[in-house]
DNA sequence: AAAAAAACGTGTCAAAAAGACACAAAAATT
DNA sequence: AATTTTTGTGTCTTTTTGACACGTTTTTTT
């Protein structure tokens, strides 16, 4: 275990880019740090990874630590490794990007812990390169949703294809065409009739689907062009 | 600067994942270790990041003191940090993508560092999880080139349209229709004739076209679909 | 020198997909 | 019962795609 004994290391740390969608508009979960530096800013979830834990395995263990969220799907988007990005001491970041149904989750543990859901609409500004995180994340959710049938993940398992629509001209802050939209999304044949027709509506009540899975997975990967050429 | 006192530090690496294009087929830059662990086996350009100097610093630093290139256009692809992924002590590696024109660079210089061009199709075994990452840099050259004109960037400045659609092969492994790609290309308006011919050619000899870069920077994230439905 | 072969450029045509828009049905409100 | 809002489905035109034909340029072969 000496041979690599004279080179440098480096503080490692993990930032959690969560989404959600509250079936209006796009949500950001952030936390108020109650630590130095920064204390009392908002942050993303971020912590140091142990050595003797995968970078995965750090990105859930702080996760939970500070939302009591787990069980979420990880995405890594890359490391951020700029000098000066942490003040007090060169770190490099390690960000994870996840999409979670809000509801599904419990909302009362994320907000003993602190965090809060803002709208990504009206974020404030965030602590270090957080924001420059963050508007990596969007880009990159930007970029699958138009190809692939990400949505899903952000919505209930039971979902109107007028609620996917809002997701996804939430996701672009565009308006689609209801109409053609949806002869798109049911042209992928992913979605399943459950049947049932969405209650809660005051109008007319939209069919409630679910999304096959089977065909989901092997499906995902194909390229389909959901969005009018998205300008980034 | 003791606010971080406790906290474990980790070896943090870069390596580096070159693809070039020789009109033919696909190639891998990769180097013979010339230092344990693994000494005499192939491996990526790789090395340790130093405490003052930024992630993309450092890949360039290590990758010119490997191989002599310099002045190339890399692009993050995230890290690796699995616990045993280097046998000697744990290291987080964060890997860099890039695509240059073989001819371009100095091939002399290339040879002399030990580096080599080796086929994609024939890759011997890499060291560590090199092979992964090599796996991941393809699925994202595949997937960028699938919707983006990205091949440019392989292909020396001036270039036929069969030059380009061999390029294509090459990457996804798969034949195409020639006039069908011809049409797609050209009604991207990215390329400018420049009156001139591919002499070099054995029989009729192709028009010889450049990059309109100012459209090419302007249209770059626009979504085309240069690939039928590739699969991933 | 003529014919054949190889590679390239352009064109045609039918099928599929996309964009724009009309109309009818369901449920609450007036 | 009429109105309003939301949803489901359909039509029409334009654009794009995929499959394929033909003629041209240049080298090689006869």
């Amino acid at each position: 275990m000496t041979q690599y004994e004279h080179t440098t290391r480096l503080l490692v740390a993990t930032d959690c880019i969560i989404f959600g969608f509250d079936g209006e508009e796009m949500k950001l979960l952030v936390i108020k740090r109650n630590f130095e530096p920064q204390k009392g800013k908002w942050s993303l979830m971020g912590g140091f990874v142990n050595d003797d834990e995968d970078l995965t395995h750090g990105a859930e263990r702080i996760l939970y630590d500070l939302t009591g969220l787990t069980n979420i799907y990880f995405e890594q988007l890359g490391a951020f490794g700029e000098l000066k990005r942490d003040p007090v001491e060169r770190t490099i970041s390690v960000i994870f990007f996840a999409l979670i149904n809000i509801k599904d989750h419990d909302e009362a543990a994320v907000k003993a812990h602190n965090a809060h859901w803002i709208s990504l609409k009206h974020k404030p500004k965030l602590i270090f390169d957080h924001d420059k995180m963050v508007e990596k994340a969007l880009e990159h959710l930007r970029y699958k949703a138009a190809l692939h049938p990400l949505g899903f993940e952000l919505l209930p398992e039971k979902f109107s294809i007028p609620q996917l629509q809002k997701l996804y001209e939430a996701i672009y802050d565009m308006k689609l065409d209801r109409r053609n939209f949806s002869r798109k999304i049911l042209s992928t044949k992913l979605l399943i009739d459950t049947g049932e027709k969405n209650e809660q509506s005051a109008t007319k009540k939209a069919i409630l689907y679910k999304l096959d899975k089977v065909r989901y997975a092997d499906k995902f990967h194909s390229f389909w062009h959901f969005m009018p050429d998205p300008v980034m």
